[in-house]
DNA sequence: CGAAACTTTGATCTCTGTCAAGATTAGTGG
DNA sequence: CCACTAATCTTGACAGAGATCAAAGTTTCG
C-alpha cells in the first residue's frame, strides 16, 4: 500500500521535459527516507532545500500558537511538498508511514528551474493545480456540513489515488481520525460519527486502515459539486 | 477611495522585466472597464482571455448547485483574476463597485509568458503568494470562531490596502455584508451582530461604507497568528 | 419622495463541540 | 504466543456557537 517506488524527479516532468532536464534534475536530488511522524521541515523556516514525494504520504499543516492545527494538505507521490521558490516554509509537513524523498538543495534547484523554460512551465502548472485544490478546500470548508466534508474527503482522496496509480478497491487511509478532522475543520469525535453514520446509510463500509465506497456517487452530498 | 490609477501590466511587473516586455504586455493589454456588480467571467468557462485589475476590487466566488456561494477571494489592483496559463477558470469573477481591468487574448499573452523568463518568474512567484494566501484562509475557515474570522478579516484587509498604497485611516469595506459572510463562511447576521460586538468591545468603530480599526491588533483575537 | 436593497436586531433551534467513558487495535517484552 | 500497556477509535450525554426565521431599521437611488 503506497510501495510503489515512484521516483520524483520522473514522476513530476511526466513526458514533458528534456532527457538533459531530467538528468539535471536527478543529479540534484538526494533520496531521504522519513519514518512515520518525523518532521521534514517546519512553518517559518528558512528553505534551504526543496522537497519533491516519490513514495508515502505526507501531511502538510499550519499549527496555531494555541495547539490548534489545520491541515493544509495531504501530498502524494510526483508532487513537490511546498513550492520551490518561496523563501520560507508556509507550513509544516511530516511523513505520515514511512516516506521517500528527493531533496533539492534550493539555490541550485533555483537556478536549474530558472534556466529551463520546460520546468518553469511544469511549475506554473503544477501551481495552478495547487490553487484550485486550495480553493475548492476553501469552499468545502466554508459551506460543508461535517457529512458533506466527509464524503467529499472520501470521494476525492480516492480520486487522487486513483489518478495516482495506487488503484485498489479498498481505499487505503494512511492518515489518522485526527488528521481528518484537522483537515476539514471537525473534531475528531465528529469525524468518527459522520463515518458511522455513512456507513449505516450503506454508503460506506469502514475497514481496517480505510474504507470501502459503495454508494458514495449517487449520494446527493457529493452530486454535482466541483470540489 | 480605490480610484487611484494603477495600470494592470505596470503593476504586475514591479521593477522586475525589461522596458521590452512591459511593452508586450502593455500592447496586448486591451482596457475594459465593469460596472458594479457586472459578472467578468464565469466558473468553468474556457479561458480565452486572461484579466488584470487595474482599478477596483473584484470577488472571486464558487457557486455550488444549491445556491450557496464561497468568496475565495477578493481582488486588489496589480493582480491577475486568475493563473493565466489555466484553461478554464476555476470560479467566477465579479465587479464590487466600477472596475477597470486589462484583458489579453489568452493564447498571445501564453506565448509572451512563456517566451520571457522574467515574466515566468513573476507568475510563480505569483502564484506562490496566492498559494499561501488561500492556506491561509484555510486556515482561518478551518479554526476559526466567528469573531476570530471577522477581526482577522479586516485586519488582513486593512495590510493589504495598506500595500497597495491605497492608505487612509477609516477602511473602506466595499464589498457587502453577504459577501464577507460567504468569504469566511458565516451567514451575514452573524457578521453583522459580530461587527457590533467588536464595536461594542471597542476594537473598532463601524463607519457608513467602512470601518475603523482602534484596537484590533492588540486584541488577543488576532496576536501572534500568521493568517 | 418612495421603493428596493441592504443591514441590524431579536427569538428560537440545531449541529457540532466538549467532556467522559468504553472498546478496539497496535506495540512490547516476557 | 500471550499478557499488558499505550494509543487510537467509537459511542453517549450535554452545552453552546452559529444558523434560521422573522421583523424592523437604514441606506441608496430612481
Amino acid at each position: 500500500m503506497f510501495r510503489t517506488p515512484t521516483f520524483f524527479p520522473s514522476a513530476f516532468c511526466g513526458g514533458s521535459c528534456t532527457r538533459h532536464e531530467l538528468s539535471e534534475l536527478t543529479r540534484l536530488a538526494a533520496p531521504v527516507r522519513f519514518g512515520g511522524g518525523q518532521t521534514i521541515f517546519s512553518e517559518g523556516e528558512r528553505a534551504e532545500s526543496s522537497f519533491g514525494l516519490s513514495r508515502g504520504v505526507v501531511r502538510l499543516y499550519k499549527l496555531l500558537p494555541d495547539g490548534r492545527r489545520q491541515v493544509v494538505a495531504f501530498t502524494l507521490p510526483g508532487d513537490f511538498l511546498a513550492m520551490p521558490l518561496a523563501n520560507r516554509f508556509n507550513f509544516s509537513a511530516d511523513a505520515i508511514g514511512d516516506v521517500n524523498v528527493s531533496r533539492f538543495p534550493r539555490e541550485k534547484l533555483k537556478r536549474l528551474i530558472l534556466s529551463s523554460p520546460n520546468l518553469q512551465r511544469l511549475l506554473i502548472d503544477f501551481a495552478t493545480r495547487e490553487m484550485h485544490t486550495a480553493q475548492n478546500q476553501l469552499s468545502l470548508l466554508g459551506n460543508g456540513s461535517a457529512e458533506e466534508k466527509v464524503a467529499i474527503f472520501l470521494v476525492n482522496w480516492r480520486n487522487r489515488l486513483a489518478r495516482s496509480a495506487t488503484n485498489s478497491q479498498p481505499v487505503p487511509l494512511p492518515m489518522r481520525r485526527q488528521d481528518i478532522a484537522d483537515f476539514l475543520g471537525l473534531k475528531l469525535e465528529t469525524v468518527s460519527r459522520t463515518l458511522a453514520k455513512l456507513e449505516e446509510k450503506d454508503v460506506i463500509r469502514l475497514l481496517p486502515k480505510g474504507v470501502l465506497l459503495t454508494g458514495l456517487e449517487r449520494a446527493s452530498l457529493v452530486t454535482g459539486r466541483s470540489y
